[in-house]
RNA sequence: GGCCCGUUGGUCAAGCGGUUAAGACACGGCCCUUUCACGGCUGUAACAUGGGUUCGAUUCCCGUACGGGUCACCA
């Protein structure tokens, strides 16, 4: 019997030696000496092109749980390229490229030069000889077969068991190559007939396997009876295999991964237990879902339906990757918008990160609130920060403002700066784009009157009061005395200073100091609305105001 | 269909058998205020459902409903 197993295991994998042993691999990638509670995490992607908020979202937390325990901990990258038919070119630059964006640095694992690490190579293509040692050594066991199934029988049984209403799947009885013939097996192998190499699984479905999640808590389900895909017809595992055989021996201490992984984690249980190897603590962690406005449902976010699920939307729109960091933050671990309103300065990087603090069913993601979050990151930064982030999104996606912007550093250095720092900074941008047309009327190119006038205010006295104050206006003025000059239009035309006064009666007066400095607002910004007027005037220049307020009073 | 996970205000969520059931975003009101933004105060609004266990359940157990996931030679 075991003379058969070894000539299997011979025609299986012709180019193993007798020094590639399990041991081998032990002595190759030994443990890793750490402090006592490092972790070693990974994020594993395919290469199949568009990264979207999921990504960042595991990318962040397998960070945070790395370097957040000890100093020493190890973020590893490591490419899942174990589906030829799905990788898209170029897509390990992006992920590394996008992954940088935001901030988020590989310890170890592949990068755009190659790889950096010990436990190499990271890329799962590269490392078929590992998944064959481990492979033989499962045969050898007992515990590997290969599967002579076509795609049609495959089918076939697929059929049947729906038709007897049993479940879906290869096993027990329904694994028709489970207990074939070895001799026969070998025969058809040297013939070249192509086949998978499957799990031969020991487990008994009417048991119960109890198992610790460091989000979900303690989970029970039954035994693993399938007889699962291991290699597949190229030599290729297939994720299941990768994972146990990768996660060993890059030894990891906490698989981070989606929750959809839950249901086949039976699976990698008896995997680890069959080769011998010690389990690593596991986080299923939720996905992240979006409110869908058709049903009013819950469901997972999708690229089709939902523009800010692909990451590409957070640079477009411009939204400052801290902004995109810090909302991710306040969705992993509930405890730290508590956190960091107490530590308003301190970098996300401080927080004590806990796994265990994650939620355990879906976060919708809410632009609201993200918009919200962004406002408050763009608030704290200085004008410097504010221009650098502005000109270098309109740099790829406004030419005409990216050269508007950037022919008068110092001046638009002016007017981002109004209303920042100091203890209550205003919020008027949470993204980029958004700058724009916050802006514009500081440029006479851009400048033009978009909104009305005050309607109480008759175009006699609107001109009036623009004429009169173009005669006192100065731009040497400090506020006080600007809103004094003000104050004498008002009274001059009838309309009050008094807001008190005014709001109890209004009917008393043709309008209020309200309606007058909004006839001025008008003229030099064109809009209602504008920061603190007297010193938005400032900015502008003594100049400007007066062409606009003079052709106003037309 | 089988299996697994989940369900506290519109959203994110604290809560671990006894609470007036926090807080944040959004929304309404008030205050501050020359407009807006900021800030301050305040309001509306929640334990999916039915059974247990218990002196007492949002919290523990079972069922139901709903949502999600998974059942590939994809990850």
């Amino acid at each position: 019997m075991n003379e058969k197993l070894i000539k299997l295991s011979q025609v299986i994998f012709p180019d193993l030696t007798d020094d590639d042993t399990i041991e081998s691999l032990e002595a190759l990638f030994p443990e890793r000496g750490l402090k006592e509670g490092a972790k070693v995490t990974r994020m594993a992607p395919s290469p199949t092109g568009s990264m979207h908020i999921g990504n960042l979202y595991g990318a962040l937390s397998d960070e945070r749980i790395a370097h957040t325990a000890t100093d020493d901990g190890v973020f590893i990258l490591r490419i899942e390229d174990t589906d030829d038919k799905r990788e898209v070119p170029g897509a390990v630059e992006a992920i590394i490229k996008y992954m940088g964006a935001f901030g988020i640095e590989f310890d170890e694992g592949a990068t755009a030069e190659g790889d950096k690490g010990e436990y190499g190579p990271y890329r799962q293509r590269q490392r078929a000889k590992y998944y064959h040692i481990v492979a033989r050594k499962l045969i050898l066991d007992g515990r590997a077969y290969p599967c002579f199934c076509t795609e049609e029988e495959l089918a076939a049984i697929h059929a049947a068991q729906e038709e007897n209403k049993e479940n879906f799947g290869y096993y027990g009885k329904w694994a028709k190559y489970r207990d074939f013939d070895i001799d026969k097996a070998i025969e058809k192998i040297e013939k070249g007939e192509s086949f998978v190499l499957r799990f031969k699984s020991m487990g008994d479905p009417s048991k119960k396997v109890e198992f610790k999640d460091q989000i979900k808590g303690k989970i029970s389900f039954p035994e693993n009876d399938q007889d699962f895909v291991l290699l597949k017809s190229d030599g290729i595992p297939t994720y299941h295999f990768a994972h146990v055989v990768d996660d060993h021996f890059m030894r990891t201490t906490d698989v981070v991964r989606g929750e959809e992984w839950l249901s086949t984690l039976p699976w990698h249980v008896e995997l680890w237990r069959a080769c011998g190897f010690k389990m690593p603590r596991f986080c299923h962690t939720a996905q992240v879902m979006k409110l869908d406005e058709e049903t009013g449902t819950k469901r997972k976010m999708s690229k089709r339906k939902d523009p800010e699920c692909t990451l590409g939307f957070y640079f477009e729109k411009g939204y400052p990757a801290k902004s995109t960091i810090e909302y991710l933050m306040t969705l992993l671990n509930s405890n730290y918008e508590q956190w960091r309103s107490a530590n308003k300065e301190a970098s996300y990087k401080e927080f004590p990160f806990k796994a265990s603090n994650m939620g355990n069913s879906g976060a919708m993601f809410d632009l609201a609130k993200f918009n919200d979050v962004s406002k408050n990151i763009i608030s704290m930064m200085t004008a410097d920060e504010v221009y650098e982030g502005v000109s270098s999104w309109a740099k790829e996606n406004d030419e005409e403002f990216y050269k508007i912007l950037t022919s008068d550093h110092e001046y638009a250095l002016a007017f981002l700066a109004i209303g920042r720092g100091g203890k209550k900074p205003r919020k008027d941008f949470s993204c980029w784009s958004e700058v724009k047309s916050f802006v514009s009327y500081y440029y006479d190119d851009l400048f033009k009157v978009e909104e009305s006038y005050p309607e109480n205010v008759s175009n006699e006295d609107r001109s009036a009061i623009l004429k009169d104050y173009s005669e006192i206006y100065s731009a040497d003025d400090d506020n006080n005395t600007w809103f004094e000059k003000i104050k004498t239009i008002c009274e001059k035309y009838g309309y009050t200073s008094d807001m008190k006064a005014y709001k109890e009666n209004p009917d008393a007066f043709k309008g209020s100091i309200t309606d007058v400095s909004n006839v001025i607002r008008v003229a030099v910004t064109g809009r209602n609305n504008s920061p603190d007027l007297c010193t938005v005037m400032k900015v502008l220049g003594a100049e400007r105001v007066a062409k606009r307020i003079l052709a106003a009073a037309e």
